[in-house]
DNA sequence: TATGAATGAGGGTTCATTCAT
DNA sequence: TATGAATGAACCCTCATTCAT
């Protein structure tokens, strides 16, 4: 299932390298997330990274590759499909707020990485387009899919659902990009967003007769 | 359009004044939006704005206080706390809509603005802590006082008042974030989002008894 | 006669303009000619020339522009087809030892700046062409032209025109090379030069019955 | 073709190092000529020689020791010396014209390996005293010997030796630098030069009585 | 106050050379 | 001895900023 990559016979050198190019692709997210991309330099990367700054231009064609690195790297490791397709069995309420749970944790995993990539995708057109072909549209994909089957299903109300898709994205985007703006009650209470955002999603703010007495529900910070 | 500083006779002098340091923001946003702050350089926003080199000095203290200028005019302009106010007086779901429709509105207004701030945003602390304050933590109190009272009075249903404010305050941010990520759906209809939008708060996913039959809900693109 | 330019009303800041060019133009001579084009340093040449390196900049598009600014210089001061059209008027043998004496006067003259574009213009394609069009074919096509003419006055032996002119330009490239080279008799003795050539090309080396006894035939060093 | 160095068995080992140093000299004559020495990488030599950079670096102490290694390369194959030694036996016309065709076929030849060395000749003092030594003064002399003998036997009319001889040298030089400036007549018309620069260097351009009718003399392109 | 040329620090990148394998 | 990745010094060029006019 998951491409074990089981040749595992790897050179010592190979190894190195290896070891190396990650070396350097963290060095470069660090660097990147705390300067920006253009304030960073090649001198401080290779620095953080230990290695000799035409080494960088071993591995990367050049700064801005670094950038498409961390951005490969962010779709590699991600298991976006296969997350979802086991979320995809529970009901629809309990798969949101999974969904919303793995996402957002992906986010805080890659919150350096993400932080080093936001400010150049929205200025490099290239950048741009990778971002969201890589990064975005899949998930807007499975969401749409998977958001028609339920409204067909009568599981969910009938809803205007690229709409409501890019409603959901931006959710995420935006929780992460609030975050970074060093907002204290989302930096502190992230773990709580998923239940939040997924009642608000199903339930809405509009009262019912019941009373809904679930914790967590009162802010309570 | 509300300009009520408009006290002052102002002299030829000050009127020219005004007018160039308008045409020099004019073309920093511009130039900003196109390339990002640091690919533009001061002789193309000089250029554009008609002037030399040299008289941005005489109006702004460096490069920075240009996107410092960009978002003090974007907070000058904005008439937040009065469009609020207005839109109080209306029930919760209409003043959710109407406040929706007038921060999309605001946002696509200033688009240019926000494309040159936000990319600088993510990457300095000065201007993000600027930003935050004076871009976004205004809405965010307005907003958990109004969530606050009407929850008090029953008009809304007790949720996690911080967290349900940041989650509307993330989905504005991200939806200009995928708008000018380039997203289709989000680019032809985004007079449609504030609607769906709101619904879906109000609402939630869930279904009802009654069909729901109003138009919009359902993509008829 | 000589287009004099007479535009004096040269405000102070065009004449300094000026002046500044020369001063780079005249370091870069002087730089190239000693290390050779990519040996030399933006910076020194910029020492030399007192200004900084980017002042450089205002003037020359890149530093290979340098270059191309040293070809226009040599051909914008040469007075080719002046010079020669004058001395036209002599007899055929005085016509080239006056015609020789002018161009090895200009090669030495122009030395340094010579000794600067030589080596790049054996390299570099574009810099090649203009070589040969400003400053190689001119000489040629008006040697060709004189000389058919001469040949059909009956003045000059029916040559083969065009390599016997290929054959006079290398003659003083060549020289020039070999003075470079550092040829002590050619350095020495280059006043000489001339008129041995002159000789040489129309006497001969064949033994004639009427002895020669010009002066200066013979090496006295 | 004349190899009498052939000696020694030379065992398998030593002839694999001839061959590389001979594939790597000629892989640098190759990418010197055709992008002059400071435009050319070890990389690119060394690609083209099938070797590891490295590699070069255990035949040729450093980038600039492979000009050196070009140098005596060429004045190694030269048969200079026995060539004139057999032309001697000839009238001095005859010496001349066979000279002069052996010369610029040896310059046709080595015309890449004269590429790749003249502009640095031009540049490097090292290389220049070099190259003046072992390829320019050697003809120098033996035709300063030659000439002066003719002389005194009296075929040839008193001269001033050493310009003469100079002027020899640079026309042969010359024309090989008017060829790769790419002039289009020598280009064509090469195998013609040394009867048109011998008839010129032994007749002059002065007429005579008798009409010279000798093929060659006139251009027929 | 506007101008725009001069300034020069700064940085991405190249590439000859080294050296561990 | 061959390899080729690592090294890091060196350099062209950009561009924000200054300042004489």
């Amino acid at each position: 299932m998951v491409k074990p990559e089981s040749n595992p016979p790897l050179s010592r050198r190979e190894r190195l390298k290896r070891e190396r190019e990650a070396r350097i692709l963290n060095a470069a997210a660090t660097v990147f997330s705390e300067k920006g991309f253009h304030q960073a330099t090649i001198r401080e990367i290779a620095d953080l990274a230990d290695v000799a700054d035409g080494t960088i231009y071993n591995y990367f064609a050049d700064k801005f590759d670094l950038l498409i690195g961390l951005l490969s790297r962010l779709a590699e490791v991600d298991r976006l499909q296969e997350e979802l397709t086991q979320a995809q069995q529970k009901g629809a309420q309990a798969f949101f707020e999974t969904a919303f749970r793995q996402r957002l944790n992906r986010i805080m995993q890659a919150e350096k990485i993400l932080q080093a990539l936001l400010p150049e995708v929205l200025v490099n057109r290239e950048l741009r387009q990778r971002f969201y072909q890589q990064y975005v549209s899949r998930l807007t994909s499975l969401l749409e899919q998977y958001l028609q089957q339920r409204i067909e299903q009568g599981h969910i109300r009938p809803v205007h659902v690229p709409l409501t898709v890019r409603i959901i994205q931006s959710v995420l985007i935006g929780l992460l990009f609030v975050r970074i703006l060093g907002d204290e009650p989302l930096g502190s209470q992230w773990e709580k967003v998923p239940q939040v955002l997924t009642t608000l999603l199903f339930d809405g703010l509009n009262p019912r007769e019941e009373e809904d007495d679930r914790p967590g529900l009162v802010a309570d910070a």
